[in-house]
DNA sequence: TGTACATCAGTGAACGCGCGTTCACTGATGTAC
DNA sequence: TGTACATCAGTGAACGCGCGTTCACTGATGTAC
């Protein structure tokens, strides 16, 4: 063996990382395998290597994308206040920051479009990425007093996920702002998120 | 002159009309010119006898899906009772039909993602798109009392949209019916549209 | 310890295909006589 | 009214480019002796 064991490995997450952020900005059909290569530091040529196709990348990049926006989620369980705990992660949602970083952030505004377009496989590992984030949501819903925590939950979320997706297509920065402020002003009353 | 003066016209508008629905079903990247015009009963060399090049077609064709948009919100502003009137837009909007028939409903959903990343001139035909359909809701909440119309029509908006795009983009059938669902009875509650 | 060998991650040229765009040509039909 | 002509929407072959994929080759380094 010339490499040492963990050499391709690490390779091979280095390339996934930058897939998931070229994904996030440029959507999977704006992605080339030499522009992910290239900001990996490798050509092109050794992309099969690591990968049956780009397809099969773009479909394992969706994993490294949720794991990245789990991380972020993390919080929601960790905080001991769970009403807390939901008012920032709303707050962290429908920042301005949030929807100006698309390749940084939940993949689930940017990307639903083009995923409903795709793949059985790809779709899967989408749908259970929603319901990840639905089941963390609906674990704080249920501990503030909700009545049906995952219902509301995923209602929740469709909210965030819509505004999100609607700033970011939106071309006036005032009617963008709008958007995030009117859906995180809907939450906030709703579940009475406020001076929490 | 050869052929009638409307004839080029009813040409490009046939062309604009495929256009818009392929857009919708396959994303802005995933339209081909010589697709469009195969559709619309043409070969692909006479596109440029009536467009610049693609991306000026992509840019009219955005007016003729709000266009197709607007005709069905005409509705909102012309049921009398208001309650009845957001009643039947949501059924409609959070429908399986509507998740299902891609290249037929509403822009906003499908496509928010792709006009992200897209330029300026489409953002903004966009941008007024999403006012329009936001006026129409907050005037038909104004008149059931909503204390800030404008506000919570782009809240709701903004969780149909999110609701669509993420019942569409998910694999699995049940997963998929209950975010319409879920959305669905958020907004018949929160807003007392129930038996209307 | 030093040296030869084997491995295989990575290189870079090449291929094929799809697609946007161009262009010389065609032929249906409105107009002029 | 009928006929020749001019126009131009539409045709279809061709071109160039980007990109996914393949493949013969390289060279750094772990292993064996």
């Amino acid at each position: 063996m010339r490499y040492s064991i963990r050499h391709k490995a690490e390779t091979r997450q280095r390339v996934l990382e930058e897939a998931a952020q070229e994904i996030r900005s440029k959507g999977p059909d704006g992605v080339a395998v030499a522009g992910v290569m290239a900001r990996a530091g490798l050509t092109h040529g050794g992309f099969y290597a690591h990968f049956d196709s780009k397809e099969a990348m773009i479909a394992e990049a969706i994993g490294t994308m949720f794991d990245d926006a789990r991380g972020r989620s993390d919080a929601i369980e960790q905080t001991a206040d769970p009403r807390a705990a939901l008012r920032s992660y709303v707050d962290f949602y429908l920042s301005h920051a949030h929807r100006d970083r698309r390749d940084r952030g939940c993949p689930l505004p940017s990307l639903s479009g083009d995923f409903a377009r795709s793949g059985a496989a790809q779709r899967e590992r989408f749908g259970e990425g929603v319901e990840a984030l639905t089941a963390r949501l609906a674990k704080a819903l249920g501990a503030i007093g909700a009545s049906d925590p995952h219902g509301e939950a995923s209602a929740m979320l469709a909210q965030m996920v819509g505004a999100v997706a609607l700033a970011r297509a939106v071309a006036d920065p005032i009617q963008s702002d709008a958007i995030l402020a009117d859906a995180h002003a809907g939450l906030v009353r709703r579940y009475r998120l406020g001076d929490a």
